[in-house]
DNA sequence: CTCCATCCATACGGTGGCGTATTGTTTATC
DNA sequence: GATAAACAATACGCCACCGTATGGATGGAG
């Protein structure tokens, strides 16, 4: 048996599942509910009401997403060339964590387009990562301005290939290094 | 009197205002229907149900982005590095047609996500511009190969710039510009 | 003026989800 | 093994929306 007893992380989890699978407006009581094989009389009892369960998603998000940036600030390698590398790998790896991976970024992004607090919480992991990109072109010998824009441009890239090619990660990848190798070549510092 | 009689395609421009607005669960048919001053007795006069609304909104979206990726081929200057950086202007512009522009498309990309008739819808649209972007590419000197590539960062960079800074059209010309000009350097040929 | 087609309003039954209230059923604690 | 707390099932009223059915309006053709 799996578990008889729900907490109210396995319904964030659940929750998540539904937002991955139909989208924001799949993210309903007694849908997730019957998905859990459980009556809403738990849901009730863990969560005052569906914002509430919300607001609970955004910040187990936030949470996973920030601890997802400090592991990009601890990759292997030391040197910040060799580290946009393994960024770069370690992102367009098949990581289907619990809570949704790469799907649930691209739902957030969409349901930021209609709520004001998403779009606040989204805005601010983006510019945490951008700017820990920008860092390692400063530091890979890139110009302030050219490290910042090519922060920008890269992540786009990424962004924009999930988009673009679900499931081909090793495409994305592909592009996504050879994409940095010009990046680099904008300052001829090895 | 703006009209006091109204077309099927009253509806879909709607319902397009609807979908940018609040998203794919926005597009519904009473709320469609107040918006528009209107009782649901006339929806139900142009179309069969909601899912023939959508249909017809795909085909809509189908004809009108087609007809961009035409746009984009006549562009003004005929020098294909010319063409590309018009290209891009072009598309950074704030054009807010009547179909809802720019976040019509993300909200597409999200609704593909869960509709495999709209993944496929937008995929085809995707390929066209692709193949469009490379052939420009491969025009202004690159070989194929990378020609494929840099069409797919371009237009991946295109979609991830739309999502990370709504609404800094500048910025976004500028990082797409660049990054261009990037992707030029790749062939030494002039 | 009449008649028919076009277009819309109103009213209706049905469904699915929300949130509450109440009553079990388990589990730990003493 | 009694008791209280944690957790869940059931039943209820409510509301929003869907789709249908039917009966007006309105406008052009004859």
């Amino acid at each position: 048996m799996a578990k008889d007893r729900l907490s109210a992380s396995d319904w964030v989890k659940a929750a998540f599942r539904a937002l991955t699978k139909g989208g924001l407006g799949a993210v309903r009581v007694e849908p997730i509910a019957r998905d859990l094989g459980v009556s809403k009389g738990s849901f009730y009892w863990h969560f005052k009401d569906l914002p509430h369960l919300k607001t609970a998603m955004l910040e187990t998000w936030r949470i996973a997403a920030n601890e997802a940036v400090i592991a990009w600030v601890e990759q292997a390698a030391e040197e910040p060339r060799e580290r946009l590398r393994h960024l770069i790998a370690q992102v367009t790896g098949d990581i289907a964590d619990e809570y949704g991976g790469a799907g649930v970024e691209a739902a957030l992004r969409e349901w930021a387009r209609y709520d004001a607090e998403v779009a606040q919480l989204i805005g601010e992991m983006d510019r945490q990562r951008l700017n820990y990109v920008a860092s390692l072109f400063l530091a890979a010998g890139l110009p302030e301005a050219g490290a910042e824009q090519s922060a920008r441009q890269l992540y786009a890239a990424l962004i924009g290939l999930e988009q673009l090619s679900p499931a081909q990660n090793r495409q994305r990848e592909a592009d996504l290094l050879a994409l940095l190798e010009l990046l680099f070549r904008r300052q001829p510092a090895g």
